[in-house]
DNA sequence: ATGAAAGCGCTAACAT
DNA sequence: ATGTTAGCGCTTTCAT
């Protein structure tokens, strides 16, 4: 990359200032002049530097997005909300893997700040839901606009896009019972997660409404990969008085609950119940239909970029702003309380 | 960001010059000095300037990679062997999603060498595979190491890591005649796509040495995509004298192909006989076992790095290295000639 | 062991 | 309409 916008003046026997001129569009220039500066380019096959550019302007249209895993699908299907935004605003975006792992979303923000982006999108790792002071304060002295997705920082006040994980599992549970189940299990992900909490607490709160005791040994907890989905499943199934229908609290919790099921031999719904929360598009494909609680995903990572070009442009927007999206409930069939199961576990 | 290595070295009372090589530690620094700089660092929170530090350096640690979509597992699995071999080469990352679109690819090429990242590890779009001389002159000519994964340039010599797909392909349709199957049908990509030309091929010298004829109406054409691999299926399925056995050339035609199969009501293996090309995790973990051609691609990721970092240090490598992994097969059952599927067939 | 100064490639006043 | 010049934040000779 030795050519600089110095050659092209030289060749096109102009000054920099004009060559700057026609690759911005800015000022005035004769159209003669634009012709030979144009061809000098071309003739040298230059591309100009965006970091000499970003030193200048001060600027470097860069925004960083970090999430715990790309390939988790439902990261997946964020990011590509994400960075179509991105690209439509003209901005670059810089991703970033921080594998469910602290250490690395720290390193991760420290390239950004090094990188000067000019803004940061984060879905936090879960393991971050803990209070932990010294991310706390990493995150709150990066001086660069952040905008949260999916999951919150607790004792932190960042702009950001969430769910209503109250309101899905609430409604989740509503629909089990409705199926005339009364004894729901849970799987959902450790408690010092907050969407785990919240879920819970939707768990929680339908049970109550409907005057069903809650049985604390139908609750597991996992931490939203795919084998202690697995794991909780394979237990809740060998319970001795074992539940009729279960809510799995995320993507890969279902999937592991769903290998246990089919490992054990048994049907959905025919032997067991199971809504997920978040869509599990795979299954459906297999003529296997679970019905779940949807994200908007796509829509999440758009109102995300929203939100911090908003922020980028209006300096003085110093008002906390945090949506949250109500899921939607989408029932297939598989909360159905079949007479099979009901049989079973009237014995 | 307004503190700079200026503002460093006033609050320390030292030169820029001592700041920086505190910040580099490179040159003498008595220790006392040192520990005044750091603390100013630490006191005005201060973060160098990766642009700036670029622009001096004339070098970036940036390194672009491109791939059709992150959604995709393959890519998803391709993407995670990449990132933590230049994780730790400690150079940054730039992700593109080039969206299986030749103009996005394109643009993000263009992207990458205004941000004088200086590899490019690519993915080429299977668009990509007909010749276009306009694509390959921008390859050519922008002057940054290239290094292919998984899929070849036409008419190009660029380093690159590659799959056997010709070895891979012959060796499951190998397995499948071994089982005694005779009407093997293939769902491949686009004949313009060189994997799914060398997948084809392998699959025709299976049959040609086992002496079975090749008949092209077993032989349909995807594009790669899910929907494809339905369509295609559904065909096949349908067909008068049906074959007995399919070896799908993609993952995600492999699952269009499953819901095909499973919509249709019939079952793996005992319907219907499989093997797919490239591993679909999902599946067995619902109990359905396909046998797959595998693709190490987390190999082939840290192969791909390995080239390009080496290329990077030695300036003088004019030589072209292609490395072509084999492939390996793994059976577990879904290639059986079920004695239901024979029945059938033999009617 | 430390400082002064030139320069990396570009933009943006300011001049002409 | 075009040119001159002073930075942007940093590294790196070359002095001292």
């Amino acid at each position: 990359m030795a050519v600089t916008i110095r050659d092209i003046a030289k060749r096109s026997g102009v000054s920099l200032a004009t060559v700057s001129r026609v690759l911005n569009d800015s000022g005035y220039v004769k159209d003669e002049t634009r012709k030979k500066v144009m061809d000098a380019i071309k003739e040298l096959n230059y591309t100009p530097s965006a970091i000499a550019r970003s030193l200048t302007k001060k600027k470097t249209n860069i925004i960083g997005v970090l999430v715990p895993d790309i390939n988790n699908p439902y990261f997946g299907e964020l990011i590509k909300g994400i960075s179509n935004s991105i690209d439509e605003a003209n901005f670059n975006m810089i991703l970033c893997d921080t594998d469910e792992n602290m250490k690395k979303e720290v390193k991760a923000l420290k390239l950004l700040r090094e990188q000067r982006s000019e803004g940061i999108i984060i879905t936090p790792t879960s393991a971050e839901d803990t209070f932990n002071s010294e991310y706390l304060s990493v995150l709150e002295n990066l001086g660069i606009p952040i905008v949260l997705v999916a999951g919150d920082v607790k004792y932190s006040s960042f702009n950001g896009v969430f769910v209503d994980n109250i309101k899905g599992a609430f409604e989740a549970t509503q629909a089990l019972i409705k199926e005339g189940h009364q004894k729901i299990g849970i799987i959902t992900g450790r408690l010092n997660s907050k969407p785990a909490k919240d879920r819970l607490m939707g768990y929680k709160k339908a049970l109550t409404i409907n005057d069903i005791p809650i049985d604390e040994k139908n609750i597991y907890y996992g931490d939203y990969r795919l084998e202690s989905g697995y794991k909780c499943a394979k237990q809740l199934l060998k319970m001795e008085n074992r539940p009729t229908a279960v809510f799995t609290c995320g993507y890969l919790m279902t999937l592991g609950t769903i290998k246990a099921i089919y490992e054990e031999g048994m049907k959905i719904p025919e032997d067991i119940s199971l809504i997920s929360f978040d869509k599990v598009e795979v299954l459906s494909m297999l003529g296997q239909n679970i019905s779940y609680v949807a994200e908007d995903t796509v829509e999440m990572g758009k109102i995300a970029v929203k939100m911090l070009l908003d922020n980028l442009s209006s300096k003085e927007s110093e008002e906390v702003k945090r949506i949250t999206l109500a899921p939607k409930l989408v029932l297939n069939g598989s909360e159905k309380y079949a007479s099979k199961n009901r049989k079973i576990n009237n014995i």
